[in-house]
RNA sequence: UCAGAGGGCCGGGCGGCCGCUUGUCGGCAUUUCGGUGCGGGCGAGAGGAAAGUCCGGGCUCCAGCAAAGCAGGAUGCCAGUUAAUGGCUGGCCGGGCGGUUUCGUCCGAGGGACAGUGCCACAGAGAGAAGACUACCGGGCUUGCCCGGAAAAGCUGAAAGGGUGCGGUAAGAGCGCACCGGGGGCGGAGUAAUUCGUCCCGUCACGGUAAACCCCAUCCGGAGCAAGACCAAAUAGGGACGACGUUUGCCGCGCUUUGUCGGUGUCGUUCGGGUCGGUCGCUAGAGGCGGCGCGCGAGCGCCGUCCCAGAUGAAUGGCCGCCACUGUGAUUAACCAUAUCGCAGCACAGAACCCGGCUUACAGGCCCUCUGACACU
RNA sequence: GGCCUCGUAGCUCAACUGGAUAGAGCAGCUGACUUCUAAUCAGCAGGUUGGGGGUUCAAGUCCUCCCGGGGUCG
C-alpha cells in the first residue's frame, strides 16, 4: 500500500489548459486562511492532478510567482497524502499567500483538503 | 570632518534539509532494436533596469523585382563615432547661475518667416508694404467743427514697423549726422558650424508663429519568433512536378506608369494536408574578461583567455539558522564611546528570438571631480 | 510576447481652425407648488480636462514622457 502512495506521488500531474481550470471551477470549493482550493472528480484519468492560479489582483509578477511557488510546494507535500485519485485540484492564491507564515499556510491547506466538501465525507 | 552638485560602480554573504529546468557521462529494466521507463554522478541556471515598447539593427517570411513619380512617416547648427539611429562624443551659437575680465558649470526639437498661404482672440486709432481716438502743428470759417501735415507723446496689448543723443522743423520724421544694432561685399583663421578685421548700404524694403499648412536637405518596402520550417489522427477544398498555351482579360502587400517576371487555363503524372499537439527556430554573440597601442573623447585596432539561462499554466526555488547593514528598546558607564540581549526592516523588480540606445522605478553602500564651512599643520 | 486603440462633473456625451467664464441631460442639494410624495418650476454645488514637462501671447486641443482601461493575434 505504501508503494501505491509513492506511485501516486510520482504520477502527480499538472493542469495546463484553460479549459481544464474551467472544468474544476464547477466542482467543490473550500477557502481556509490564505488559500482557496477547488476540487472535482475527473473520470478521464485515475491520477491526482493539480493547477495553481494567481490573479493580477494580488500583485506584480514577482509577487505572483512567489505565491505560485509556495503553493506548488504545498501541493506536492499534501496531495501525496490527502489527494484522491481521479480528481483534479486547483489552488488559488490570495492576498496573504506570499507573506503567510509557512506553518500556518500548510495548516490552511490541510484544513481545506480535510473539509467535508473536498474529502468527500459530506458531498452528495 | 561635514554639507551640496555632477559622474561612475555595486546592488546582500555563508551554511543545512527538501525540490525544479537543462547539458553531459555511466548504471538497471524492457524492447517490435527505432526507442521507452527508473535511478545516479558532475556542470550551469534572471536584471541594471530582465520593465515601458519610445528609436535603431540583426534574423525570418511576404510573386514579385527594377526604374521614375505621387502619397505617407521620421530627422534637422557643424564635425566625428557606430552595423545603424532620433543615441553617444567633441566643437559652434544662444540662454540661466556663480565669479572683477579670462573662466567654470548647467540647459537648449538649434534648418528656412525676402517660395507662397494662413492665423495673431479681447483690448486698441492701428496687428503688417498700418493708422488718426486723445494730445501736437498749419490753414479755413459758421468758434467748435472741417481740411491738411505728422509718426515724435498718450492709451491698449504678449507684440506698435530699429534704439540713444544732437541738429533740424510750423510740428515732426533716417530728414541729416555720431554711436550702437541690422544687411551686404572682400580678406584672414578654421574640415565646417562660426569667428575676426575692413569697406559699403538710411532704398534698414518686411514683427511673431513652421511642436500651423508648407519649402529645402537626408533617410525609410511591409510585417513581425503567435515571423517561419518540419512531423502529425478524422472530414472537405487541395499541393508539387512536367508538357501545351502565355493573344486578350484579371491578380500580384500604400498608389500610378513603364519594362520584365510569376500565377490564374487545359492535359498527364504524383504526393497527401489547415486547426489541436509536438520538434526545430533557441542561443557563440556588432559576446564577456585581461593586456598593449592610437585618439581630447565617444570609440577603434591587435593579442591572449573563457563559454556564460533557454522556460512554455512558463524552471532559475521552498523552509530554517548565522553574519553584515539600518532603525529602535532595555542593561552596563556620572556623560560620551563601547559591549550584551530583544524586536522590526532590508529597495525597484522576473528573461520569453537576440543585440545597441533612450525613458521610467529603486532601500542602502563604495569611488572620483568641483564648490562651501569648520578644525589642524 | 507582439500589435492597435481610448481617457473631459457621480454616469452618458459636447467644446468649430488653439482664443480665454470648459457646456448639456440624468443623478445630488435647497426652495416653491401639494395634506404628503411623484411630476413640474426656480436656484445652487460639483472639474488638478488621467499625471508631469515643453512649444505658443494663450493648450481640453499641438509635441513628448509616464499612469490606467479596452481590443486583437497562428
Amino acid at each position: 500500500m505504501a508503494a501505491d502512495v509513492a506511485d501516486q506521488n510520482k504520477a502527480l500531474g499538472t493542469l495546463t489548459k484553460r479549459s481544464e481550470f474551467l472544468f474544476v471551477r464547477e466542482g467543490a470549493y473550500s477557502a481556509k486562511g490564505a488559500v482557496v482550493i477547488q476540487c472535482r472528480a475527473n473520470p478521464a484519468h485515475d491520477r491526482v492532478r493539480y493547477g495553481i492560479t494567481a490573479t493580477k489582483r494580488i500583485g506584480n509578477a514577482v509577487t505572483r510567482n512567489r505565491a505560485k511557488r509556495r503553493l506548488r510546494v504545498v501541493a506536492r507535500t499534501l496531495l501525496a497524502e490527502l489527494g484522491r485519485p481521479g480528481h483534479d485540484y486547483v489552488l488559488i492564491a490570495r492576498d496573504r499567500t506570499p507573506v503567510r507564515d509557512w506553518s500556518k499556510l500548510l495548516e490552511d491547506a490541510r484544513r481545506a483538503l480535510q473539509s467535508d466538501a473536498l474529502s468527500g465525507q459530506g458531498a452528495p
